[in-house]
DNA sequence: GTCTATATTTGGATAGAC
DNA sequence: GTCTATCCAAATATAGAC
């Protein structure tokens, strides 16, 4: 019972008094979110996370409870703050243009900001890794509501715009809005956080054009 | 030697004279794109395939070399098709406006056409695939070639559009391709090719939309 | 052509010495 | 806290009887 499970589990609760646990416990996720990124969930290999983290691969475990575990800690926090920042801006008092713009530029920093964190969580489709571990579906459920929670927040407001006239298009507001999502999401496979552009700016130059192509102008 | 490898490769060589030897290729084929479409291609499981199949595990190997080689079979033909068909009308004398609304078109109708074969390939983010068999990159190569074949076209038409003072965008052509590309593609998410729009009728609004953001109006 | 039974490989996880 | 040496489960693939 002196196995390495138990010592994270005492590590991990003594881990207020010993800084350095929580840091080394830091790092590795951080390496552990280059990989997922990289790779995707499946793909990734604890093998890789260690190398990356430049630690032994056992040694992982110590910090770690599984690999799952290790998922959800990454990815956790970077959603949860961005769909509460994008809450904010829809039930602000604001034009449906000025909300476009606003989720736009919220969404592409909290990218940047969160890099590569949350692109790790959008890129994984979450409703396929439900062939894993069944167990835990409270994961997937959680995941879930993320989804559908952002989803209707967006929904909301364009099919707000649709119908006081401000937007125009063929389309239903549910489309246009996983339109939006989907475009916004698959910036996981260019933007560079040190690239030519920043957020901001690409953020701006994206909520422009779609917004233009809605105006009713 | 009288192995299933070899009696495989067997029928295969004389499948000619046999039909029913491809149409349960075929068989198996249509079955495992559903499955890879629903899962994607690491949480796909071969036993899922064989059931949604209605064959034994094992006579899959019968058909199938390989669960790699299966996908490729699934998606290599939908690809190429659709990239020829977007050659020619980018090479086609037209207004870059209407190549833009031709190939959105195009592609949202392969999609529809070759539903699901398309969507496994793009949802797949086949770079991710690298960790798998290093074995064959020839595969990871001509999927590259396909990828940035597509992009350059449309990479191509976008930038003559913005040189000309058609398109009004403070952003680079490529991002705007790789917008255009990323949202096309999410469309896995909820296109269904039996729901109330069609290929065509989604495809025009979000080529109206898309367009209407860039022209220079 | 199909299926049982099994070999093989990969990769997640742990025990236990240090 | 770390690492060697394993264990073990899952899943791919094959052998060989029928």
């Amino acid at each position: 019972m002196s196995g390495i499970a138990g010592r994270r589990a005492a590590a991990a609760a003594a881990a207020d008094s010993n800084p350095a646990y929580r840091e080394k416990q830091e790092l590795i996720r951080q390496a552990a979110s280059r990989v997922f990124h990289q790779r995707g969930f499946h793909a990734t290999k604890l093998h890789d996370v260690a190398a990356e983290a430049g630690v032994d691969r056992a040694s992982l475990y110590y910090y770690v409870g599984s690999k799952e575990q290790l998922f959800r800690d990454v990815v956790g926090e970077a959603v949860t703050a961005n769909i509460e920042a994008t809450e904010r801006i829809v039930n602000a008092d604001l034009p449906v243009s000025e909300k476009l713009i606003r989720t736009i530029r919220e969404l592409m920093i909290s990218f940047e900001k969160n890099y590569p964190y949350l692109y790790v969580f959008v890129q994984e489709d979450i409703g396929k890794l439900q062939g894993d571990t069944a167990a835990q579906d409270d994961w997937l459920t959680t995941v879930q509501g993320w989804n559908t929670r952002y989803f209707k927040l967006m929904r909301g407001f364009i099919n707000e715009g649709i119908d006081n006239g401000e937007f125009r298009t063929s389309l239903p507001a549910g489309i246009v809005a996983n339109c939006i999502i989907g475009m916004m999401n698959s910036s996981n496979m260019w933007f560079q956080p040190d690239g030519i552009l920043d957020a901001d700016q690409i953020a701006e130059g994206m909520a422009r054009w779609l917004l233009d192509g809605l105006l009713n102008s």
